[in-house]
RNA sequence: GCGAGGGUUGCCGAGCCUGGUCAAAGGCGACAGACUCAAGAUCUGUUCCUGUAGGGGUUCGCCGGUUCGAAUCCGGCCCCUCGCACCA
């Protein structure tokens, strides 16, 4: 069965492509530009990421079908160095890297192309498009195909950065980012593309502090400057040799590390000579801030790699400090033995911070607590990562804090900081926070670059004028359009170039710099309309300008001119301009939620700062993860195999419908493919129906058909409907399981209209067609559908019938009483009569329904009017017991409800005419009785408890 | 810690904005019956507790409040997930 899919979904893939129902082109109808942010291309990618993709495209099938021209064009991201460092580790015949590529398809002859970084680039480019879009039936217009490392796609993101420049929007200031000594900026990321070990490596921003010591300074380094004030004493490591090294004319004692991180930070880092850590024990050195002299005492635990390996000493609040003190007060004899006097180290802990739940010593604090009394206890990590925390959030500055007194640490930290650092006493550094080691074996630091370039996103005006027109965009989920308002304001200047070792668009004002990943991917969707120009050689990126540009995405300038300066003829530049003019802006921009504080804020930031009002995008769309179990899509289930055996194996309707209904798309799904099997079986069970109904030859309409051409016209009001918030899973609620659900109900009533059928056919196949196109075209063809459904319009209502609806629900809620009857007492009835109500209780009811409508029913007031009318008041007692029922049951009715209730409805006709269906259901005779006729058949006095919408039920 | 999202009946997952038709859609699973030589498929019924007459009872993380009425609105709490931060 499996391989028939294939079959199927080729034959109509090339139907497609061949009648070139993917080829969009400007024309009179409505259009709609929809496009998911395309992906990077770094490998293989899973079945999970085809989530997104499928919502494009069916969407994108349902406004086709809806009247408008679409334009549904895709493209990959291959800026940065994935693609260079998996040619690296190919040309190494790196084991791993081999196996993966062979595990998911790739051919063993293709290693060879795979050597170099634009053969990587090209292999994925057609491994996405020929194996994952196409495959899956995407409707793209490829001709628009363009990745981000293609020469004239450089060209459009140089003009960009020009345009940024104009607007002022580019600045320069120093940063500090890692790079290995030899090989330049690498990124530290967990996937270590560039490195070989310290992924996951953090950039810590140090404060150095100087200590005087004679005519040198001692250089500390803290994460915590603001608990400067509660310095007791110096920490050096009696067993690691310290360096002297010249900066700015003094000199600094630090570990031989440090000093070699130091250089790549601070200019004229001159090292001079080393000095044993014992040397300096037992000195006093100058606190900074405080200027309050403290002792130089030996602790084993200062590391020369982290920091500077030399640390100030704030017993009260850091769980080291303190339990190196106290390890030294209880072993004078080791101080003894480095020739020091053990008095030095009888020292007071100051106390600076004042936290809620701890007493005015945090460290000692948590210490005793947990009974630590090791400095190699590994609890003591715990220990300071719990005071570090807790004193940084709700931590304020004591008394001993002098002019910080009051204070929140957090405020403390930076004010104190910037204080010292304003006065000589500190500098900054950053260190990462373990070894890191680049590709090629030298290790990775903090470098600084004094004219790195930034986006200026945290520009006032700019900001404002997004956020303004974000509100007045479609943005889903609607928790989002609200959140991105507050993503816009926490968006600040990025880093925009890079040096190095990084494929990707040369930075238009200074070539050695590379524009980076995500700055190159914003205003990328307007390119897509000049793409096939520059794909089929009518332009050459020498051709594009930035008056080019200018003219075709702005408007601006005379296409004589522009024409005159580069070369392209005039036709081909004012086509490619109408062509924006028509397609742009973009209607929906898809994409996972990792992109809602990232590609998302600077796309539309982009767009803002360059586009014209009218050019701004209309919507965005972002859709949540399918995770395997623990995160990762598992191997066992299967979610690891490559796309194309997922199709193989399911069939690409199954996937589509899966991701189509499987949950909302803002929530995360487990993978699971058993789930994705019973989306198989459901297709399987609705084609069959569709089948089934073709056989229908019945030529009168009854009651059935009435009832379900009702229900066909109210599913596509309401599809139609949800579709405007692009809510596929409604839309597959409806067509897969409501309509299905609809239909067994009109075959159990009698249903067999050939011409119903037909017409249920036709509407509900294209209904089908957005989400599991290969099906419906495949049914489509057997049915005798004219061309392709593909390319037929989305059906609409031919209108509701309310009273066949409200009849047959009815009649199904008298079903579900005799039903519950019949289980309940275990009978299995030979005659079943039904009483419909008296007309003087339907006189009752009506007048309530009216009362609740007016908003002044009551008991008294409709026991009052129905007295008042004959017919009623002959009922004595038994009709003042059922208004004061009534008037109860209807108070509680919502305004919907009354409606409802309020539809006449002649009960009695309804069940004469359904009695056939009726006794084929239970297998027995079935008498109905109006309560009103004399003399009936009910040895049990059911029929006084009939009401209206509610017969009585009496079995026999 | 900050920000965001979430906790619904065996499971998945609707509902919550716009309170009443909610014991709460739909699917899956399970059970029973029909069809069938049989299996599968299909159809019917059941699937919180309870009841030999269509009823009653207790539920939607926990506690409280508003209301004639709360899964839905308000306040507090607990737990989970994700970003960001924090951490010599």
């Amino acid at each position: 069965m499996a391989s028939g899919y294939k079959q199927i979904e080729e034959k109509w893939q090339k139907r497609w492509q061949a009648e070139r129902l993917q080829i969009s082109e400007a024309d009179e109808r409505p259009k709609f530009m929809i496009i998911f942010a395309y992906p990077g291309v770094t490998g293989y990618l899973h079945v999970g990421h085809m989530r997104g993709y499928t919502y494009a495209d069916a969407i994108s099938r349902f406004k086709r079908m809806d009247g408008h021209n679409v334009l549904f064009p895709v493209g990959t991201h291959a800026t940065g160095n994935g693609a260079i460092s998996l040619a690296s580790r190919v040309a190494s015949r790196d084991p791993d890297t081999v196996d993966y590529l062979l595990r998911n398809g790739c051919p063993e002859e293709s290693l060879k192309l795979l050597e170099t970084p634009e053969g990587v680039v090209d292999f994925f480019n057609d491994v996405y498009v020929n194996d994952y879009w196409k495959r899956f039936g995407f409707l793209c217009d490829w001709r628009r195909f363009t990745s981000s490392i293609r020469p004239d796609y450089n060209r459009f993101i140089q003009w960009q950065f020009r345009k940024l420049m104009d607007e002022g929007l580019l600045i320069q200031k120093p940063y500090y980012a890692p790079a290995c000594v030899e090989c330049g900026p690498v990124a530290v990321d967990a996937s270590e593309t560039d490195l070989s070990k310290g992924g996951n490596a953090e950039i810590n921003e140090y404060t150095l502090l100087k200590f005087r010591c004679g005519d040198e300074y001692l250089i500390a380094a803290t994460l915590r400057p603001e608990t400067v004030f509660g310095q007791t004493n110096f920490w050096v490591n009696p067993e690691v040799e310290y360096v002297r090294v010249k900066v700015d004319g003094e000199i600094w004692v630090l570990s031989e590390p440090a000093s070699r991180k130091l250089v790549h930070q601070i200019d004229d880092v001159d090292i001079m000579d080393k000095i044993p850590g014992r040397d300096l024990l037992g000195r006093m050195c100058e606190a900074p801030m405080i200027k309050r002299e403290i002792p130089v005492l030996p602790a084993l635990f200062c590391d020369p790699n982290v920091g500077t390996g030399l640390v100030t000493s704030v017993p009260s609040d850091a769980p080291d400090d303190l339990i190196a003190l106290r390890q030294l007060q209880r072993d004078p004899e080791w101080m003894r033995s480095l020739g020091m006097d053990p008095s030095i180290a009888d020292i007071e802990v100051i106390s600076i911070i004042d936290i809620d739940g701890y007493g005015p010593c945090a460290a000692a604090d948590i210490v005793d607590r947990l009974g630590i009394e090791d400095g190699n206890d590994p609890r003591l990590l715990e220990a300071k990562k719990q005071v570090y925390k807790d004193g940084h959030h709700q931590g304020r500055m004591n008394s001993n804090c002098g002019a910080y007194q009051g204070l929140k640490v957090e405020e403390a930290k930076l004010r104190m900081r910037d204080d010292m650092l304003n006065s000589g006493e500190a500098r900054m550094f950053y260190d990462l926070s373990e070894e890191v080691v680049c590709r090629c074996g030298k290790p990775v630091m903090i470098r600084r670059v004094d004219d790195q370039w930034f986006i200026d996103y945290g520009d006032a005006d700019l900001t404002s004028r997004t956020k303004e027109h974000c509100r007045t965009m479609d943005i889903f989920p609607t928790e989002y359009h609200n959140n991105v308002q507050g993503v816009l304001d926490w968006f600040r200047e990025r880093a925009c170039v890079r040096q190095g070792n990084w494929l990707g668009t040369r930075f238009p004002f200074d070539d050695n710099w590379i524009i980076e990943a995500i700055s190159d991917s914003t205003l990328y969707p307007v390119y897509y309309l000049i793409s096939p120009y520059a794909n089929d050689g009518r332009i050459l990126p020498e051709h594009m300008t930035e008056s080019f540009f200018d003219f075709v995405i702005l408007g601006k300038g005379e296409s004589a001119d522009v024409s005159k300066e580069t070369g392209v003829s005039e036709e081909v530049l004012v086509r490619i301009r109408d062509d924006i003019t028509y397609w742009y802006p973009l209607d929906l921009n898809l994409g996972g939620k990792e992109h809602m504080t990232v590609h998302f804020p600077a796309f539309l930031f982009n767009h803002q700062a360059i586009m014209p009002e009218h050019g701004l995008p209309r919507g965005i769309f972002v859709n949540w993860y399918i995770t395997g179990k623990k995160g990762k899509i598992s191997k066992s289930k299967g979610g690891a195999q490559p796309i194309p055996g997922a199709a193989e194996k399911f069939g690409v309707d199954s996937l589509r419908l899966y991701y189509s209904h499987v949950a909302s798309p803002f929530a995360d799904v487990e993978w699971d493919e058993d789930i994705v099997v019973s989306y198989r079986l459901r297709i399987e069970k609705v084609m069959r129906m569709v089948d089934e109904l073709r056989t229908l030859d019945g030529e009168e309409e009854g009651v059935a058909d009435f009832w379900i051409l009702s229900r066909l016209s109210r599913h596509i009001q309401s599809t139609r409907a949800h579709m405007d918030s692009f809510d596929l899973r409604q839309l597959a609620n409806v067509v897969y399981f409501d309509i299905p659900n609809d239909l067994r109900w009109y075959l159990r009533r009698g249903g067999r209209c050939k011409s119903t059928a037909r017409t249920v056919i036709d509407s509900w196949l294209r209904m089908m067609c957005p989400i599991t196109p290969h099906s419906a075209e495949e049914a489509w063809e057997s049915f005798g559908g004219e061309g392709l459904i593909s390319n037929a319009d989305y059906p609409v209502s031919m209108g509701t019938d309310a009273s066949s609806e409200l009849a047959e629900s009815y009649l199904r809620d008298v079903l579900e009483d005799i039903n519950e009857i019949v289980r309940v007492t275990g009978m299995a009835p030979t005659k079943l009569h039904l009483y419909t109500a008296p007309e003087w209780k339907s006189k009752v009811s009506e007048m309530a329904v009216l009362m609740a409508r007016e908003g002044n029913l009551s008991i008294p007031a409709l026991t009052k009017s129905a007295m008042q009318d004959e017919a009623v008041r002959v009922h004595g007692k038994a009709a003042s017991e059922f208004a004061k029922k009534t008037a109860q049951d209807t108070m509680r009715r919502s305004p919907a409800e009354l409606e409802r209730l309020s539809a006449p409805m002649d009960e009695n006709s309804l069940l004469q005419q359904a009695k056939s269906f009726i006794e084929d259901e239970f297998g027995c005779n079935v008498a109905v009785h109006s309560a009103d006729s004399e003399s009936i058949h009910d040895p049990q006095s059911k029929a006084k408890a009939a009401a209206p919408l509610r017969p009585a039920i009496y079995l026999e």
